[in-house]
DNA sequence: CTTAATGCAAAGGCTTTGCAGAGAC
DNA sequence: GTCTCTGCAAAGCCTTTGCATTAAG
């Protein structure tokens, strides 16, 4: 049952858009929803707390990035060994990983593999496919 | 330039396969590579340590991860958040992750998505794929 | 008022670093 | 003998935890 949500959300939606969700809008939850909600981004826990226009602790932060994924707002991209990305992109998609820069593309879904998706093994269900396509400027570039 | 090698490896053919990828063999180059070319696995930096059958220091076993890695006898797996695994087959294929018990499974590439290898944006160019089925136990064991 | 959330600092887990001592050739 | 590698412990990051304080309803 998913909300259809069209980004950017003033800061003024954000809260709805938490109690939608189940989530209580406290003060640094909302201001955490305007940093994310304002279009599809790909933000590591550190990137959201730089941009929060108010003060809100680390933990916090971590806390609500988590509960945001638990309640299916943010997506969590494992693809870098040295932090987790939250993707505000929740419907399917897949990326491209510029390893040198360290920064993520979402692929177009015309690019994207033609997949059937692949048999789970014995006694298992799919939970998601994630695909990264790791690339690099170019050897001219050298 | 791949050198065809059949695994396991020997302990006395891994200072050799070492050699033939420019690595010097001293000792713990050897007792590592004397775990890890057993055959397919996946295993973190900590399981390699442990199966070890002498002592070698944790921040060797990170250096030589490393290095082998970069000789293209590895591939790392970012799969995991709280670790990295390394993957002794280089060749090109893809996993199944149990997200509980944070083990990786082979796919077989008859699973494999088929894929019309997607178009790189604009001056980059592909390092590699990586598609992870992200699986756990079926609902009949909730 | 009662329950839930925040903040701070401390603790944790994995990985890297610095540097003296040991090993490879 | 020279250059490289190893080991140990300390330092670094990112993330989680514990617990007293504050906010939500």
């Amino acid at each position: 049952m998913e909300t259809m949500t069209t980004f950017p959300l003033q800061r003024d939606e954000v809260a709805g858009y938490l109690r939608e969700h189940g989530i209580t809008p406290t003060r640094p939850r909302v201001e955490i929803g305007t940093v994310l909600f304002q279009g599809h981004q790909h933000l590591s826990a550190d990137q959201v707390q730089a941009r929060l226009t108010s003060h809100v602790s680390k933990a916090s932060v971590y806390n609500t990035l988590s509960l945001f994924t638990e309640r299916g707002l943010l997506r969590q991209l494992i693809v870098d060994p040295t932090r987790v990305l939250y993707d505000t992109n929740v419907a399917p998609h897949h990326h491209y990983y510029d390893v040198e820069r360290g920064e993520l593309l979402d692929m177009d879904s015309s690019d994207a593999l033609q997949m059937s998706p692949p048999a789970p093994p014995h006694g298992m269900a799919i939970e998601s496919v994630d695909i990264i396509v790791r690339v690099r400027r170019d050897s001219a570039t050298h």
